[in-house]
DNA sequence: AACTATTTATAAGA
DNA sequence: TTCTTATAAATAGTT
C-alpha cells in the first residue's frame, strides 16, 4: 500500500529499511491493540529491530492470561500460591468486616460512646495493620518463589539450548566432513542385497545434512 | 477499512466479532512476517481468543534473542522503577519529616492547639497513605514482571523442547525408512570415483522427505 | 515529519 | 464458512 507494490523480501536500503520498519511496527502494534479490543481477545507483542531495540504491546495485564494455557508444574505452583494468598486476603477481610459490624451494632444499642468508637479505631488499625503485614509479607514471599523459579527456568534454558547446540554442532561438522574414495566404496552394495540399510544412510547423512 | 468506519471498541455481535477476530488475526500474523522479512526484525506474537484458543507467530529461532532482549529491558525498566521509587520516597520521607518538625514547633510557640494536632495528623495520615500506596504499587508491579518473565521462559522452554523433539523425529524416521535394492543400486560407484555428491544426494533426499 | 498516490485490509453483504 | 466489493487504512516513495 504505496506508491509501489513492494515485495515482501529484506529491504537492502539501510535508510528506507529503517523507515518501514518504524512505520510497519507502529502500524503493527496499533492492529494488535485494535484486535485486543474489538475481539476481547489477549495478544502480546514483542518485536526486537535488527540493532537491537526492544518494542512490545501486550494486552490486557499482561502474559499471564496468555500463556496460562502453557502453564505446566510451575504455573501451577503459582495458582496455588496465588489462592493461597487470595484466601488470606479474604480471611482478614471478612474478620474486618465482622470487627466493623458488631462494633457499629454496639454502638448503636448504647448510643455512641466516645470511649467505645476510641475502641473501634483500636480494633481496627490493628486488624488493619495485621492485614498490611500479611499482604507484604505474601508479596515478599510471591516476589521470592518468582525469582527462583526464573533462576531455574534459566538454568533448564541453558541446559537446552547448549545440548541443542551441540547437536548442531555435531550436524555442522558432518557437513564439513571429507569423505575420501575409500570411505565411498563402503557403500557399494551388490545388487539385490538385502538392507543394512541404516548404516548406509548414516554414512550417506553425513553428507545430506 | 470496510464498507464503514469501525469504531474500535468492544464488538458486541457475537458472530460478527468472531468473523472480525479470524480476519483481523490473520492479517496481524501475516503483518507481523512481513515485518520480520522486510526490516530484518525479530518478532513475536501471541494471540489467545476469548474462548481460548491460541495462535502465534514467531520469526525464526529467535524467541530465545527476543526474550533476551525483552528481560534485559525489564531489568532496566525495574532498576529505573527502584531509582525513582526510592527518590518518591526520600522525598516524601523528606516533606514528612519537615513537615513534622514545622508543626511541632508551630505547638511550642503556640503551646498547642488542637487544630493544628488535627492537622499534623492529617498530613502525616495523608504521606502514608501515598507512601503504601507506591509500595504496593511498586511490588505488584515488580511481580507482574516477574510472572511475565517467568511465562516467557516457559515459553521459550517449550519452543527448545518441541524443537529438539522434531529433529529427533525427523532422525528417527530416517533410520527406520525402507530402500529398496534398486534404488540401493543407484548410489553404486566405482572405486575412486570423486565426488559429484551433491546428485546422488539429491536423489536420495527425494526418498527421505 | 508531512504529503499523496497506491496498495492493502477488511466490514458488510451475498 | 467463503467470496465479493465498496470503502477505510496503511504505507512507499516523495518533498
Amino acid at each position: 500500500m504505496g506508491r509501489k507494490k513492494l515485495e515482501i523480501k529484506p529491504i537492502e536500503n539501510k535508510s528506507s529499511r529503517q523507515v518501514t520498519f518504524s512505520k510497519r511496527r507502529n502500524g503493527l502494534i496499533e492492529k494488535a491493540r485494535q484486535l485486543s479490543v474489538l475481539c476481547d481477545a489477549s495478544v502480546a507483542l514483542l518485536v526486537v529491530s535488527a540493532s537491537g531495540k526492544l518494542y512490545s504491546f501486550s494486552s490486557g495485564v499482561n502474559l499471564v492470561k496468555i500463556l496460562d494455557r502453557y502453564g505446566k508444574q510451575h504455573g501451577d505452583d503459582l495458582k496455588a500460591l496465588d489462592r493461597q494468598s487470595k484466601a488470606l486476603d479474604c480471611g482478614s477481610h471478612h474478620e474486618l468486616l465482622e470487627l466493623v459490624e458488631s462494633k457499629l451494632e454496639e454502638s448503636n444499642v448504647d448510643n455512641v460512646s466516645v470511649g467505645s468508637l476510641v475502641q473501634l479505631e483500636e480494633h481496627l488499625e490493628n486488624a488493619l495493620s495485621v492485614t498490611r503485614a500479611r499482604k507484604t509479607e505474601l508479596m515478599l514471599k510471591l516476589v521470592e518463589n518468582l525469582k527462583e523459579k526464573e533462576k531455574l527456568l534459566e538454568e533448564e534454558n541453558h541446559v537446552l539450548a547448549s545440548q541443542m547446540e551441540k547437536s548442531n554442532l555435531v550436524r555442522a561438522e558432518a557437513d564439513y566432513m571429507e569423505v575420501s574414495p575409500g570411505q565411498i566404496s563402503d557403500i557399494n552394495l551388490p545388487r539385490g542385497t538385502v538392507l543394512p540399510v541404516a548404516v548406509e544412510l548414516e554414512a550417506f547423512s553425513q553428507e545430506i545434512t
